[in-house]
DNA sequence: GTTTATAATTGAAATGTTTTAATAAAGTTT
DNA sequence: AAACTTTATTAAAACATTTCAATTATAAAC
């Protein structure tokens, strides 16, 4: 099981590594007959030239970046990376995508991944769970690895592209209040994300700042994902006397916000008359949603190209940059899943 | 501007290579002034090692395989790379995701590129325009590198996972058919696709084994996307008599689908009293989506397996494999957006 | 039949890191 | 203070390819 290099076709074919490298990069001299040869010998002992030692020598020509995002199948990750791609392309660089799972091993792996890949770069949405672990971070520093968070993580300055969410769910919560809402719930999203901790915070202060009371059972853990919110939203309403319903909830993001939604029509309780449904983050399905959702919108294409050019212009210098922050704003959007109450 | 490299670093620093060597890769043994001083020389120099130099000498550890797909926003495509990426990581792969945006260009640029960046595999959704270009791809069998194709590509054999377009358009026109429809209309996709020219086909076909005559005016070049569906459809309903409405429309995708429901809506066109709607694909959103979309589902999850299979086990194994062809079914789910005439 | 031009091929050097064996310095035990 | 260990460091070899200048074979021209 010994590994085949180049060499071995050559004696095989009984050339040089020379011209066997020539067959494989299509110079237009070697002969047909030889070339031939050359061919059917590396089929004989599938011989696959290794890409890294090539590049070695020349280094690559084409240039390329990382992301990694925490779902393939949210689309607001894939808008991002949508808008990674735009202004990595426009700059000359290739893209390449990487779902962690919201899994902290597979974060670490892909980070180590790409810089040994030399891909020049990479933009992480991090998980950020209780005791963060970010020594895998800490080592890209090392290795003066460039690279741009998502999110923030407590205990590293690095490059950091985010929202401001403690506004954002102010913006609507404040919204709420102010069209006659006194019984508003939050649902909560995943513990593995700094939103979650920041749009709980958000919501604390919209009340802190109103003449409502706070109470922590305003603020339920029900999931990020669609079947799991669903599951949860029916069983938190079945167990609820009629008169305790909310009269708006505040959604970790809009993929829970479409499953409430759900949830609560197979429950018979109407949207937006009996219960008030705000989202977060207007992903384009949630447009395209034939209840139009009033949502939080997340500037998904900029995050992507800010992150994108913050992450080239490093690549890009000679010397070591100081770390960039930007904070991008959220535009709360009201549409029809929210009723005006006074 | 020349490339800073261990040997640059060592001489600034007074060492030698085998002790930067060593820092970089957090060997214990350094002395922690040595180790300080070394890590401020890396930063001073803006110092990042080459991956690709490192990997020469032991080979890399992790494995990995690439995909390309068509589009990173369209739910198709994300959830085959679930699967692709389910059977990879339970083989211990990684795996990599690009989008060709369509282009050409990028389905060649991304081939060469992964196949140079020691990635061991690729799955590939083929861009298949007219006359198709496809040296890259015989670039790639060339030099033993193991793909799969997520479409057929005419005049190149290789290995392709794919689902049998005629009889799933076939499928769900009969049944339209045999539930009273006369007048029925395809919203065909973009050229670049061979699920098209396909579906194109399997419309054809399902006339020509009815009472029914096929007229070339039943299909309806209408776009795939989104907005640009919408559009069309708006168009194409507007010069049109009411009398000559279809009652039903074969749509190329759900994302289609759901554009053409929308537009029908905006005409106060009802859906599926006066027009029924049939889907492709049946992507997630379209699951929950408040007007279950009829559709034709194709086993997303399942593509991405079988392909991350074949790709894998070509991978691994010594010797050259023959190509593999599988054509995966699909089923005709039958939700809302249909109505029975008869 | 010798020279010249051209086509085909060779062999060594180069690429930037990690590893290994060898060595020097410092510390510990007798 | 000699002998041995441990710690820190060095120098050279190894990795699989590409490149480039040098060489040989082949064909054409004289």
């Amino acid at each position: 099981m010994k590994k085949i290099t180049i060499e071995d076709v050559a004696k095989r074919a009984g050339v040089t590594k020379g011209t066997v490298s020539a067959v494989i990069n299509a110079k237009k001299w070697v002969k047909a007959t030889t070339r031939d040869h050359i061919l059917s010998v590396m089929k004989d002992l599938n011989f696959r030239p290794k890409g890294i030692a090539r590049n070695l020598k020349n280094g690559v020509q084409e240039k390329s970046i990382g992301i990694i995002i925490k779902d393939l199948n949210y689309p607001f990750y894939t808008a991002i990376a949508a808008g990674v791609k735009e202004y990595a392309n426009s700059k000359g660089y290739y893209v390449m995508v990487t779902s962690s799972e919201d899994k902290h091993e597979q974060e670490k792996a892909f980070s180590h991944l790409f810089s040994v890949k030399d891909i020049k770069g990479t933009i992480i949405a991090p998980i950020v769970e209780g005791t963060s672990e970010i020594e895998h971070l800490f080592r890209l520093k090392m290795i003066n690895y460039p690279f741009v968070l998502l999110e923030d993580v407590k205990g590293i300055q690095a490059n950091v592209v985010t929202i401001d969410n403690l506004r954002a769910i102010k913006k609507a919560v404040t919204y709420l209040i102010n069209t006659g809402h006194k019984n508003i719930l939050h649902f909560a999203g995943p513990p593995s994300s700094s939103h979650t901790h920041e749009r709980i915070e958000g919501f604390r202060h919209a009340f802190s700042e109103s003449t409502l009371a706070f109470h922590k059972d305003m603020v339920v853990s029900i999931g990020s994902h669609y079947e799991e919110s669903l599951e949860k939203t029916k069983k938190y309403f079945k167990n609820k006397n009629k008169k305790d319903y909310p009269t708006a909830i505040v959604c970790f993001n809009d993929q829970q916000a479409l499953a409430v939604i759900t949830a609560l029509k197979e429950l018979k309780i109407k949207v937006p008359d009996e219960i008030s449904v705000v989202g977060n983050d207007d992903i384009y399905y949630a447009q395209i949603y034939p209840v139009p959702l009033t949502t939080i919108r997340a500037p998904q294409l900029e995050i992507g190209r800010k992150a994108a050019e913050i992450l080239i212009r490093n690549i890009e210098s000679s010397t070591l940059l100081p770390n960039e922050k930007v904070i991008l704003d959220t535009e709360f959007i009201v549409r029809e899943s929210t009723k005006v109450l006074n």
